[in-house]
DNA sequence: AATGTCTTCAACCGCCGGCGT
DNA sequence: AACGCCGGCGGTTGAAGACAT
């Protein structure tokens, strides 16, 4: 406590800026218009750096809200929509693992925003594993828990979304623009793959975001921009997620559920070791 | 139909770690 | 080594929609 007050004060002593000027920007909800500038903006340039991205392209936003934007919402790769059982499945596996890592967790979700897990966690599951610590208060590890009981209503649940339109009364702009053609060209490079529409989420922010940052780099200093450049690049990554998905779904079967105790061990023990696997394991997660 | 309550999720905030100087 | 900048992360909030009464 008085180590985290001495580190204010420095902080302050520093005098350090902060990540924006504030005054004169906008804030809250995003406009449909500020949406396409954005999308155009980057799949022409890259972000660049965030902090001058507003600024270039011609925004009255913060820095970090583009980046958000951008990553939680409007990156071509999103896969929108509810979760599946077996990324449902997956989440609570990881969370055992992990914790409260949603980017690493998410990294292992194709197309899923770190945003997008921990509301997911924390409006759906939480839940289940709140009731569960109520029932259970000193928990046996072994025996089914009533979470995994709901677990068939869950995936019903998450099946029956699947029929309600997503997003249909907000005149959602990404949507309008996968029709554009700045959605045929996002189009373009996912029709080359398997089709599902899903990418590296944070991955392909934080694994990804060096690539991007890359292609940007040079993009935005000089070269032709080349938003198909960018998004190759993208499903570079993705297609590695997903092959991380697919050995790690072997290994927890959805329907399966056991203990998150009990699953975490056996996670950490069944989970290949060697390649890229253990990146699962994020090297500033085990450093940490 | 009106009102109140609950749920969802986009967005913000503040902190942290990495990196360059 | 110290400093400053930047991107990324996790916690939290609040508006809007869904649902219940």
């Amino acid at each position: 406590m008085g180590m985290k007050r001495a580190k204010e004060e420095v902080k302050k002593k520093k005098g350090r800026r902060p990540c924006c000027e504030r005054e004169g920007l906008t804030k809250g909800a995003w406009s449909p218009e500020e949406d396409k500038i954005l999308v155009e903006f980057i799949t022409q340039n890259g972000h660049g750096t965030w902090r001058n991205l507003p600024q270039l392209a011609g925004l009255l936003r913060c820095g970090k809200s583009c980046r958000l934007r951008w990553t939680n919402y409007l990156r071509p790769d999103i896969k929108r929509g509810p979760f599946s059982p077996e990324e449902e499945n997956m989440i609570i596996q990881l969370h055992g693992a992990l914790g409260n890592k949603w980017a690493s967790i998410a990294s292992h979700l194709a197309g899923r925003t770190d945003n997008d897990v921990k509301n997911f966690w924390n409006s759906h599951l939480r839940k289940r594993f709140d009731s569960k610590a109520l029932d259970q208060p000193s928990s046996s590890s072994k025996s089914v828990s009533p979470d995994m009981v709901k677990w068939e209503g869950g995936s019903f649940d998450a099946e029956s979304r699947l029929s309600i339109p997503f997003n249909n009364s907000k005149g959602d702009y990404f949507l309008h623009l996968w029709n554009t053609e700045i959605g045929d060209s996002f189009r373009n490079v996912h029709e080359t793959g398997d089709g599902c529409g899903g990418a590296a989420s944070r991955s392909s922010t934080s694994q990804s975001s060096s690539s991007l940052t890359k292609v940007e780099s040079t993009s935005v200093i000089g070269k032709t921009p080349s938003p198909v450049e960018m998004k190759v690049e993208l499903w570079d990554v993705k297609k590695e997620t997903e092959e991380d998905i697919a050995v790690f779904s072997d290994t927890c079967k959805p329907y399966e559920v056991e203990d998150p105790s009990d699953s975490m061990l056996k996670l950490l023990l069944d989970f290949p070791i060697g390649g890229n696997d253990m990146a699962f394991l994020d090297p500033s997660d085990v450093s940490t």
